[in-house]
DNA sequence: ACCGTGACGGCGA
DNA sequence: TTCGCCGCCACGG
């Protein structure tokens, strides 16, 4: 594999993107549950992390979204054609969404 | 070292 | 239910 010299992975990225990992396909958690996991106290921080996430979608960023069960962003952006390709992803691996374009309740997943 | 920014979250209006 | 405000904290300039 090639190494990107462009971009410096901290040590904190590393803690999120081993977390994100461990979310299984069909399932998806939100950004405050990784962020307790890996004991951060912020949520946002997280959502920095998957942000700029350089091995999407091996580490899969797609499954993790907002308390309230939207999407979030994708890609650096919080709608738009980007968020459309984060749904498809989810889709693809059976999350079913709701009328209202949030993630159905069942599919939440805990760490365990 | 300081400061603005951001894929968040919770709470009050 | 939606909206704004604010606390959270990692990062880059």
């Amino acid at each position: 594999m090639i190494k990107d010299t462009k971009t410096h992975v901290t040590s904190f990225q590393k803690k999120v993107y081993a977390a994100c990992r461990r979310i299984p396909s069909g399932k998806v958690t939100t950004y405050g549950d990784l962020a307790e996991e890996i004991s951060c106290g912020a949520a946002r921080a997280v959502g920095q992390a998957l942000r700029v996430n350089p091995f999407a979608p091996e580490v899969p960023c797609h499954r993790v979204i907002k308390s309230d069960r939207r999407l979030g962003g994708f890609h650096g952006r919080v709608s738009g054609p980007e968020v459309r390709r984060k749904k498809d992803l989810l889709e693809k691996e059976g999350v079913v969404f709701d009328n209202t374009g949030r993630v159905a309740a069942k599919y939440l997943w805990r760490f365990e």
